[in-house]
This record gives C-alpha cells, structure tokens and sequence, in this order.
RNA sequence: GGGGAGGUUCCCGAGUGGCCAAAGGGGACAGACUGUAAAUCUGCUGCAUCUUGCUUCGGUGGUUCGAAUCCACCCCUCCCCA
C-alpha cells in the first residue's frame, strides 16, 4: 500500500509497502532484466549501492530459463538471492522491442524467441501466469508499447485494446493470487498508460484504466522517440487523472534531467537501462556533470571517478586505473562503472527525497540541472 | 657461402601500369545509447589555403603520357641448406 508522506507542489515523497519490504519513493528500480544486473553485479552489491528494488523482465525470464522452473525452484527472490521487492515488467515493451519477431492480435502477442527462433503466445492471462510463477512482488499489466511516431487511428485502436488487456490482467491476477499453490499471493498488479503522443488518448487512457482499482499506475510508451518536451508535456496532462493515492511509475525513463522533471510532475517510480548500458560503454554520471570516462584527457587522472561519491569505485579507485582496465576490456571496468553509475541513480533519488521533505525542491531541481547539463 | 621469400599509410595486411591517399582487420581518437536481442552501434585515422592541390607504398636512378605496381643497382628482414 501507497502512503504519501509529503508533497511539495505536485512532487511527492512516499511510502510504499510490499510483502518484500517498504520502498522510500521517489525511486528508482535498478534493471536486472534476466534476473541479473549486467556487468557482474551481484545482489550483494544492489544493496551496497542502495537499491530498494529490482526489476526483471517476464518475456526474458520466460524464454530462459523458463518461469515454471523458477517457480519449482522457488521464485526469482529465492532464485537470485534478493530479499527485496522485485517488480517484473510484462512483456508488453519486448512488443515495442522485438518489432520485427512478433504479430499482435486482440487475443495477445505472438513472438518469434530472439534466441531460437520457436513461436511463442503472450497475452495478459499468460503474462500474469509467467509473473504469477517467478512470484515478484509487483507485476505489470501486459500492454502494447506503440512505436513514434504514431498514427492517430492506430495509436486509438492500441490503447483499447491495452485497456481490455488490463481488465482481462486484473482478473487473472485476482484468480492466480487466490489459487493455494501460488506462491506470492500478494503479488501487485500495476497497470499502464498508454495513448502515443495524444494528449485526448492519454487522458481518456488515465481516465479509464483509473477506475480499476490497482495498486498502481505506470506511464508506458514515452522516451522512445518522442522530444523531452512532448514527454515532459504528455506528464503533464495526463497525471492529473491519476489517483492521488497510489504509485505512479514512468517506465523506462530516464537521464537524470528526465527524473528530476518528472518528480516535479508527480512521478514516484522509475527504471531505466540507461545508467547500467552507458556504464558498460565507461560513460558515467557524476556530481560534475556527464563524463566520458575513456576520453585521452582521464588518462593520468588520478582523482576518482566523483570525488563525493561514496561507491565502491569511487573509494577504491582512480580514473586512470579504471580506464585502463576498460581499454584493456577488463571485466571489472564495466563492473565498476555499473556500481557507480546506479550508485549515482540511487543518491540522486536519496537527495531527491530528503529535498522534498526539506521543502527545498525547486531550487534542488535547478541546481542539479544546471550541472548535470555540462560534461567533465 | 648456396638457395628461397619478402619490405605498403600507427600495426597486421590487400593491391602487381591509370577507376589508389591505397581494400579489410586491429589499435588510437571521438560520438550515440531512456520499461536491455546492446561488453553494442556510428564516425574518424597522410598534409594543406580540404568540391581542389601536395607528399606517401625500403633507398636511388630509370622506362612510360601515367609507377605502390615494370627495369637496374643498393640497403634491410625472414626461412631452408652448409
């Protein structure tokens, strides 16, 4: 359950309860889509790093190495040893995704899997039944993610058809948690908004999916080719129709800049791949501003990658030493970025969180633009 | 000492008369990445007054309208036999 502990203007700090634990929100869920973050990092280190929760992916995870045997084995949080909630996205941006693999029909999604190519059938009842098995603690609704730009007619069409998915979701969560041998009978269901980029699609959208009551409300299909301002714009008319009482989580976004914007419009929840991939390419994030770690100019640098930063790379290490180990292509480079790069996403929300509670939001959101804008 | 192979732009390596500043790798340099088919992808890598000009394919000289490519000599490297 969702308890807001104080707003400043549309800015929310909250509480969210699960059977795994209660997450501080804002905050960011770290990205472990085939139940491991990328770049060796172990659960272990989530927690050093402070992650509240970890999301894995239910197409993945379905595909390899299958959800009945996670589920025999005794779920994803026994499986890879995270204590902590655990929020399984649905499939539905492996729609987006895997565009060229797949064919959506009213009934659901028919893949071609990306590793061996045998036909495989998603929609939302076996979408729930596959989160149902690896037993996280929140599911996803299984929704179409439209690519941008979208026609207005498809886009219209997509998301009826999204809003009958969720319903048809909705009951067989409610089914699948009252059955005795499941073994999360708590599991959450969240739904999606979706409408591509038409402010009366995303209302109606918001309006519609609202009056199902879930135990939270996503934003889906932004961040995937549309400008900032059309997202930042699509935030703002569409959240007003959520309900003020329960998580709202944009998915899939963003850089920093993005999630200090979308707090400001109320947003509580966020994901993103963007800080684990660019890590893995030795692009970081830092106090100072974005850094591209493998540029000539690191090479004698002995200063750590951010001299505030309290993660494990950053105390240990200097950026000439971890830029060499990423020309070198040694493993522990993108190990140690990735630390550092979810470490930085994880302080960001701890720093956005106290802002709000500080009454201090507004300065705190451009403050942090102005030097998350410029390059070390 | 005898026989053989070869020296190409930072490196490896293709090219054996014009379409060659020279394929393809690698490395270097730089950029992208937003619910992860991403340890991936893109650009760039002789010089300049950069839609053109200049210098470059071991060295020197020559043949030719034209040479990395043909000829002569020289220098160097590697392999085999003694």
């Amino acid at each position: 359950m969702f308890k807001l502990i104080k707003k400043y203007k549309e800015a929310r700090r909250g509480e969210f309860t699960t059977v795994h634990g209660t997450v501080q929100t804002p905050v960011f869920m770290n990205v472990g889509t085939c139940a491991a973050i990328k770049g060796a990092v172990s659960s272990a280190d989530l927690k050093e790093i402070g992650c509240q929760v970890e999301l894995s992916n239910t197409y993945h995870l379905h595909v390899r190495p299958g959800d009945r045997l996670i589920k025999e084995l005794g779920g994803l949080h026994k499986f890879m040893n995270w204590d902590r909630p655990i929020l399984t996205d649905s499939g539905g941006f492996q729609v987006f995704s895997l565009a060229g693999l797949r064919r959506i029909k009213e009934e659901g999604v028919y893949f071609n899997s990306h590793i061996d190519g045998r036909k495989i059938f998603m929609g939302p009842e076996e979408s729930m039944q596959i989160q149902s098995n690896l037993a996280s603690t929140i599911a996803m609704a299984f929704d179409e993610c439209v690519a941008l730009p979208a026609e207005y007619s498809y886009a219209k069409k997509s998301h009826e058809r999204t809003v009958r998915w969720l319903e048809r979701c909705k009951t067989e969560m409610d089914r699948l948690n009252s059955l005795p041998d499941t073994i999360n009978k708590n599991q959450m269901l969240f739904g999606i908004n979706q409408g591509a980029t038409f402010e009366d699609l995303r209302i109606s959208n918001m309006k519609e999916i609202s009056k199902l009551d879930l135990d939270g409300y996503a934003i889906g299909g932004l961040a995937v080719g549309e400008t900032t301002e059309e997202m930042y714009h699509i935030l703002d008319v569409t959240l007003p129709f959520a309900p003020e009482n329960k998580p709202r989580y944009l998915m899939g976004v963003g850089t920093p800049i993005n999630i200090l914007e979308a707090v400001d419009r109320g947003i509580d929840f966020f994901d993103c791949v963007m800080p684990a991939r660019n890590a893995r390419h030795c692009n970081l994030f830092t106090s100072a501003g974005y850094m591209n770690l493998k540029n000539e100019k690191f090479e004698k640098d002995l200063r750590p990658i951010d001299e505030t930063c309290g993660c494990p790379a950053c105390k240990n290490y200097s950026r000439a030493y971890i830029r060499h180990l990423f020309k070198a292509k040694e493993m522990l480079a993108m190990r140690l970025c990735v630390l550092h790069n979810l470490y930085f996403y994880n302080n960001l929300m701890s720093d956005i969180r106290k802002a709000i509670e500080n009454d201090d939001y507004n300065n705190f959101k451009r403050e942090r633009i102005e030097t998350y804008q410029k390059r070390v």
